[in-house]
DNA sequence: TTCGATGCAAATAGTTTGCATTCTA
DNA sequence: TAGAATGCAAACTATTTGCATCGAA
């Protein structure tokens, strides 16, 4: 299942950056490894594995997807990738860096990213009722936009 | 995928009223029907497709999973089931009544039930700050419980 | 020259679906 | 007795793993 890393997540500014980190974690530069690392950072945002095993629809050579599944959980285990869930299809990775987080809205299913700094009151408002130390990051907060909202208020009234 | 129930859940305090609710809704009663009903009455919280379909472990007759994936579909478009995924195994479902949600420690892997009341606050809070109608049923709040958020800083002052 | 990493294929987990048959309403 | 639901098996999606080979350090 899934490596956690704790601690902070590691940022990396740019391909070469990442992969400094890499050999610093003591892992071997590859083909295969670098191709994973440069989708990341091409899809500027989230990708599936089987999105970057295909190099992102043939931008980029592409390679096996059992290695770039490999690759992810190796990159996840150091920190420096990480994944979410939005729904019901494969997980979604990305660099780890700063943090984001994920807003799905259940009746027109569009998504949103949330910076971190919004979220702190909402953290503030979990840890004062729950105890919890919530982190956002792995699945979405799911609900209804503001949009969506309204519309279903409307159609109540009537 | 998963069929959206829009709309209040029914609430079933039994076996008989739940299976009243289906008839309402013009569903048929047959023996697999009734199966996952009773499971989901047996398991008292959260049940695996697979788990119902063994009977929660032959306590039950059990039936075919196919079948039981389409019933808890079924059960799930009238508002009477949902389901929730914790991690990264199988969904898992429950009667749909009360509003119950989860929360999962990171560290310690700890599950802990939610009652809605507890949440109201939260709610708020994702309102004012992101405009959304947070609905926190469908994925668990995650992060780390107060004993583990507390072993932690420890850790890190050394 | 040694392991770590790859590619390929097979295996696994979770869920969905086609179809002939059964059974409810 | 019409058509909803079942059981079984096959298909499908997402992910993991075994193993012979390759290549980075």
């Amino acid at each position: 299942v899934t490596v956690a890393h704790r601690g902070p997540p590691l940022e990396a500014a740019s391909v070469e950056e990442a992969i400094e980190v890499l050999r610093e974690r003591g892992l071997r530069m590859t083909a295969a490894r670098r191709l994973v690392v440069e989708a990341l950072f091409a899809a500027e945002g989230l990708a599936s594995a089987e999105q970057i095993a295909a190099g992102l629809d043939g931008r980029l050579p592409g390679s096996d997807v059992g290695s770039v599944y490999r690759n992810l959980e190796r990159l996840e285990a150091i920190g420096l990738v990480r994944h979410v869930h939005l729904g019901h299809g494969p997980g979604l990775y990305m660099l780890a860096g700063r943090e984001r987080a994920f807003a799905v809205c259940d009746a027109c299913g569009r998504r949103r990213t949330i910076d971190g700094g919004e979220l702190q009151q909402v953290r503030e408002t979990v840890r004062e009722q729950l105890g919890y130390e919530a982190d956002f990051t792995h699945f979405p907060i799911v609900g209804l936009c503001s949009r969506c909202a309204r519309r279903e208020a409307q159609q109540e009234r009537r």
